[in-house]
RNA sequence: GCGAAAGUGGCGGAACUGGUAGACGCGCGAGAUUUAGGAUCUCGUGGCUUAGGCCGUGGGGGUUCGAGUCCCCCCUUUCGCACCA
């Protein structure tokens, strides 16, 4: 058969040809009506990505293609997928990047972002392009400002001096989440701590709701756990130790030198320490304040003052890098202070070490060095009396510790506590102080404040107005956005403030209280809070004058499926729930968890590391494109191993995706040439058929990509099995099955099938008949003690005795059954049948 | 240290509630067609083998007629968190 020209597969045309067609026809556009009259709405979203300047990576592709086929078989399957996409382009990233090459990110991030449309634009996405978002537009960050606002006015966003990371590299602040093993996570510089006047949202006030709702969410199991540890609920009590003043005169008893009573301390507050464990309180041997503590002044006797301040000099100066090395030899200092363990009644000494953290619980511990393993090796160091009073299984009260014991045990030296078991016994010492006053059971979380400011330029200006009269002032929702002018010189400085706070003219402002003259907010907030709500914004971008339409929104929202990266399981994930929940308690939205359903994908490996330019290893996806088509890209990538699990990409491996998309054309465009339209399949070949529909059908909503392309594949295989000729009826069907994957291909062999809708229009997904995937006939193992000794071919459900007789025919069965008795038979319905020989 | 995931041919990876390990693809080998090809198409491809089999899913035990899958111990790798009291 001769083929002419025209029905040889050539990707580039095809794929040029449908991609105009979905701009002309608006194919992927919503219309407001739309929005508002879909029967079965689907919110299809992937995190939006940063427009840098090198354009969309392998990463970026392998992501959005697979919440692309996801998007496009839920769409196959009848819904009405909204699938949006947008940019991220706010942000220290585009920021460094322009200050770099020495442009204005004000024209960079223009170009980056036509060029990221056009790319994605070339991969088939299903995009709305009618409906996307732009982080860095005055149209976008009038509605961040808004939120600020909103979280402003409901006392959730609040200003505070507070100990802060410090880029001293970007020069800026830098949230915890952003300080890696210490260090920037942009730039590796080690971190720094200064106290700086900070904006911070109060996420801490949602800690329990964000990990109680974990449990209503259908999240990948490894996020659920991340959030889960990020939060870090740890419940235990605060335990008050009241301070002893030392100075006064009349010994009592023997005396450490500089004591000379024990008396309590007038006007000092008790210290309260946060322990999850209680019950080791008669252990507490001394007491440790992180050196930033509030009391370590007042407390710090006048013959330790030197010592003390050296010490907390020190460590101020210390970068989180080396103060966190867990291995570091433990330090710290006597202040000469002395305070009352609320148990024993006995004085304990007050040491400073910067093993405590300011940041954490109460910023002091009750040192416990015979069950707590840091406590333990300070007091080794410090040479301060390690006892026991928890014993576990074949220890005494006497057992001399080798290290810190922290396994189950029940109490000893604790009075008349000792015998119960500890978690027992952790109750009943809280119930005993509390009603002395000297406890509280307590619950603490890991997590911080949000700090939300940044001392940068490219950022959403905070809208606040500082008044010497009126304190900080929201400014008024009328006047946003608050626009981030024009600066030729933004590069930030060592100054602790925001490259703004050079601009005269812009920050001078007056109060819209009092009218007096006022001070704009300097600072922008951080890149997360852009992308902590862009989800609510996507199918409201018609609407300037609000941020979200409410009934749109209500259709709409929360988002059905949201695929993305593992690296954001905690920084943008649990923001984006934060602000939502706020939202919710404002009466702004009616739900309070934006993601009803999230799935992480995997990560592209290449030459064994991650693809990232520093190794070198990076594919630029464009060329690719050119000489394979994004057909069989798309496929290539998807076929790389598990979705959710990344794959090895290896450059010879496209050739195979790219054949089968050949194959697949050539079949069905023959198939259409050579057969009639009501030409009969081959029973088998159908048979095979339903099957494959079935497993595409069950993979690709589990995101098995990787399976369901090879199932395809070996459908095509069976069906051009010998050179055979297949007719119509037998690749109809692929052609929709396959579309996920190959939209532009699947839309051209749509077309020669005679249709005139887009395939995603048109077509229904296709429906697998039971009763044909049902094996007539199946090959049935035979075995000799567990060992295969052949296979029998038998009619689906044949008994026992039908399946022995004709595996007794098999020569091979016979001579391993030969001069043996058989003691018992396994027989398994159409698989198996086990002889069992002595 | 804590938490999570994972170890299967030369490689990426398949394998439903325990039931023929290695689907699909790469690579490799043989052949066909071709002036030629890094093109296309067919067939083959876990190892060993005395050709009957034997051995094989990180290692060692166990349960079972039967284990990649279940249980116990150990090893390795990757990722996340890491002085969080």
């Amino acid at each position: 058969m001769e083929q002419d020209r025209q029905d040889v597969y050539s990707p580039g045309e095809i794929e040029g040809k449908w991609q105009a067609a979905w701009d002309d026809r608006g194919t992927n556009s919503f219309t407001e009506e739309m929005f508002r009259s879909a029967q079965e709405p689907f919110y299809n979203l992937m995190m939006f990505p940063y427009p840098s300047a090198e354009g969309l990576h392998v990463g970026n592709i392998y992501a959005f293609t697979g919440a692309d086929v996801h998007g496009r078989y839920q769409r196959l399957t009848g819904k009405a997928v909204f699938e949006p996409i947008g940019f991220d382009a706010f942000g220290i990233h585009s920021e460094n990047f322009a200050l770099k090459q020495g442009v204005n990110p004000m024209d960079l991030t223009p170009k980056n972002v036509a060029n990221f449309t056009r790319q994605l634009r070339r991969i088939g996405g299903m995009f709305d392009w009618d409906h996307t978002v732009n982080t860095s537009e005055p149209d976008y960050y009038r509605w961040t400002q808004w939120i600020f606002v909103q979280l402003f006015k409901a006392g959730l966003a609040e200003r505070k001096e507070a100990p802060v990371n410090w880029c001293p590299d970007c020069m800026t602040v830098l949230a915890n989440e952003q300080v890696i093993n210490g260090l920037c996570e942009r730039c590796d510089t080690p971190v720094e701590q200064r106290r700086i006047a900070q904006w911070f949202f109060r996420i801490t006030d949602y800690a329990q709701r964000l990990l109680d709702n974990l449990k209503n969410i259908d999240w990948s199991e490894t996020t659920l756990k991340a959030q889960e540890n990020w939060i870090g609920r740890s419940e235990g009590a605060t335990l008050k130790f009241p301070v002893l003043a030392t100075t006064t005169e009349g010994p009592e008893g023997p005396l450490p030198p500089g004591v000379t009573a024990w008396v309590p301390a007038e006007g000092t507050p008790p210290i309260s320490v946060f322990t999850t464990r209680p019950d080791t309180v008669n252990g507490a041997t001394y007491m440790v304040l992180a050196p930033e503590h509030p009391l370590v002044a007042e407390i710090t006797t006048p013959d330790r003052k030197a010592e003390v301040e050296a010490y907390q000099e020190e460590a101020a100066k210390l970068d989180l890098v080396a103060r966190q090395k867990v291995d570091k030899t433990k330090t710290g200092v006597f202040t000469g202070g002395y305070c009352t363990n609320p148990a024993t009644n006995q004085p304990i000494p007050i040491w400073i070490a910067d093993y405590v953290l300011i940041e954490y619980g109460t910023g002091a511990i009750m040192a416990v060095p015979g069950h707590d393993q840091r406590d333990f090796e300070f007091a080794e160091v410090f040479d301060l009396p390690i006892p026991r009073v928890v014993a576990g299984p074949g220890d005494d009260a006497d057992t001399p510790l080798e290290e810190a014991y922290v396994g189950d045990g029940v109490l000893v030296n604790s009075g008349h506590f000792d015998g119960l078991p500890w978690r027992e016994g952790a109750r009943a010492i809280v119930e005993w102080l509390e009603k002395r006053e000297l406890a509280e059971p307590q619950v603490n979380y890991r997590l911080h404040d949000w700090c939300i400011s940044r001392q940068r330029y490219w950022g959403p200006p905070i809208p606040i107005i500082h008044c010497d009269k009126c304190g900080p002032v929201a400014v008024p929702e009328a006047d946003l956005p608050v626009v981030l002018p024009r600066l030729e010189d933004f590069k930030p400085d060592d100054s602790g403030v925001s490259p703004l706070a050079r601009v005269e003219e812009w920050y001078k402002t007056e109060c819209p209280e009092c009218g007096e003259g006022a001070r704009r907010e300097t600072d922008v907030s951080d890149t997360f809070l852009d992308s902590s709500w862009y989800f609510l914004r996507y199918p409201s971008t018609d609407h300037e004058d609000i941020p979200m339409d409410a009934e749109i929104t209500k259709r709409w929202l929360p988002v059905d499926c949201y695929i993305g990266g593992e690296e954001h399981a905690v920084l943008h994930l649990l923001y984006a729930r934060f602000i939502t929940m706020a939202l919710k308690d404002m009466g702004q939205v009616d739900f309070e968890e934006p993601f009803l359903k999230f799935r992480k994908h995997g990560l592209i490996i290449r030459e064994g590391a991650k693809m990232s330019k520093s190794k070198g290893n990076v594919i630029v996806p464009d060329p690719i494109i050119e000489e394979f088509g994004a057909d069989t890209f798309r496929i290539y990538l998807m076929f790389l191993g598990p979705f959710a699990e990344g794959g090895d990409y290896r450059d010879e491996g496209i050739q195979g995706p790219f054949g089968f998309l050949h194959r697949l054309f050539d079949t069905v465009v023959s198939a259409i040439a050579n057969s009639q339209p009501d030409t009969p399949p081959d029973p088998q070949v159908e048979q095979k058929l339903h099957k494959t529909i079935k497993q595409v059908s069950e993979q690709i909503p589990n995101l098995q990509y990787n399976t369901a392309i090879a199932a395809m594949m070996e459908y095509l295989n069976a069906a051009r099995a010998g050179g055979r000729q297949a007719v119509r009826a037998e690749v109809e069907a692929l052609v929709p099955l396959v579309a996920p994957f190959a939209p532009h291909l699947a839309e051209e062999l749509w077309e020669r099938l005679g249709n005139e809708q887009s395939v995603f229009e048109g077509a229904n997904w296709p429906a697998f008949d039971p009763q044909k995937v049902a094996e007539e006939t199946v090959k049935i193992a035979v075995q000799v003690n567990g060992k295969l000794r052949g296979t029998v071919e038998a009619p689906a459900g044949s008994s026992q005795e039908e399946v022995e007789s004709l595996a007794r025919a098999q020569e091979n069965v016979t001579r391993h059954l030969d001069g043996t008795t058989v003691r018992r038979v396994i027989f398994v319905p159409n698989r198996l049948l086990n002889f069992v020989v002595g």
